[in-house]
DNA sequence: TATAAGCATTGACTAAAATCAATGCTTTTT
DNA sequence: AAAAAGCATTGATTTTAGTCAATGCTTATA
């Protein structure tokens, strides 16, 4: 005899329902749930590798087997469910988290409350308040989820151990940190030097899978402007083909 | 007898005059020239130490006397009067460039030939195209000098070969590289969260000595406003005391 | 020393983005 | 299944920044 579990969780991670169903019948709806019951069980319970993680260092920084498992022993995992903070403003920042899977944000909030994304992260990308990380001081940035996520955590304690420890980790660091300066550079002088409809239309075409991903006012809020005003030069872009 | 040899430039450094005089009295006139004189031959002629790079360095990194023989070995010592250029956009950038004494500003140029000012660089400060200068690609940037400037110049060659044989130099750069990157960090949060008010008293607070040194107009392209705005801004703040 | 170039400021006007308000649609929640 | 929340879009209006043109001042050039 088969024992289903069935577990359904909303969006944003909470249980919905709880049930089990004994002597599975081999009618449609029951299949579907077996299908539901495998995918839980893949995305809650399967050891997690840090497969991106590693394979993102690999392409930087070629390891050996041993070098792998000692940086395997300072990494720890992480899931988030969608809308959870990693790091919230006044905290300090204890992590530099990779994205296995999932999507993440870094944001500031003004005087009046109004929030402005100065990162996403998805598949492959790291993400942190760096300051607050390497100066111990409190966050000017809260991180969050975008969708339910796995993250590779590195903390402070790990990443200074590692600096001294394999010197392999100082390349990868210092790869990671001078690739972001520049992508972060291009991505300032779009702003002080292009006109937005380039700049909406450059942000696409570098960025595609977060154009997708996430939702329209994330993106305006991520190029410094009203929600109203990206949907219009959307237009703008529309009619002009 | 004394010979005193007066050399005038004017601020683009052009020679205006030369002209030599015999048998000097103790006027006030020609003590002025006297001094003159000793500033013209110090800035031009005495050996430069790359003082300010190793000093520099040393903060970040400590090094021992025989890593700084070394490390002199691969530095080049360069002057450049102003608006002479250190690179030209679809040239490849063949250096990293650190500031002894002077100013430069990295710039790109838009469709319609406007300047817009990505970065200044004072004393202490380095200034490069670094996506140029590590792929190799034709740069995009400028970068020239706003005030006669010694730089001390590191090539290609000369990192690639320090990441190899100095340990130390990979850390160094690191530093610097995460700080700077840290920097553009701030400031892009401070151009897509903060009102324009706001924007120019954290630039006078933070870099006091870039808004004393560089023509406003040029503040202004780095904040990727028309002049005229920054003056009105100006006058708000001015008048709001 | 006279002339020219560069720069900051101001005013009048135009263009662009923000704000406010309303609608229809989809997804979530209960 | 109904209600609520989130989201993108559109229109009308206000606010803000850009553009064009002119002036006075300082610095550079011939």
């Amino acid at each position: 005899m088969k024992i289903a579990v069935i577990v359904l969780f909303n969006k944003a991670g909470f249980l919905l329902t709880l049930s089990a169903v004994r002597g599975i019948s081999n009618n449609s709806w029951v299949m579907e749930v077996e299908c539901v019951v495998a995918d839980v069980n893949c995305a809650n319970n399967k050891v997690f590798m840090y497969e991106l993680f590693l394979h993102n260092f690999n392409s930087k920084v070629k390891l050996t087997e041993e070098e792998e498992a000692l940086i395997k022993t300072y990494l720890t995992p992480k899931k988030l469910r969608k809308k959870q903070y990693l790091l919230q403003e006044t905290d300090v920042c204890k992590f530099m988290a990779f994205v296995e899977k999932g999507a993440l944000r870094a944001y500031s909030v003004d005087e009046i409350g109004k929030e402005h994304i100065i990162q996403f992260a998805l598949e492959g990308w790291t993400i942190s308040d760096l300051y607050s990380f390497l100066t111990g001081e409190p966050a000017t940035y809260n991180i969050d989820a975008l969708e339910d996520s796995e993250l590779v955590l590195i903390s402070k304690a790990a990443h200074e151990d590692l600096l001294l420890k394999l010197p392999k980790y100082e390349t990868y660091f210092r790869i990671q940190v001078t690739g972001a300066y520049i992508a972060m550079q291009k991505r300032l002088t779009s702003i002080i030097s292009s006109p937005l409809e380039e700049r909406y239309k450059n942000l696409t075409a570098l960025y595609p899978t977060i154009v997708e991903r996430v939702p329209q006012h994330m993106i305006a809020s991520y190029m410094g402007l009203q929600p109203e005003t990206l949907s219009r030069i959307r237009r703008k872009i529309a009619t002009k083909k």
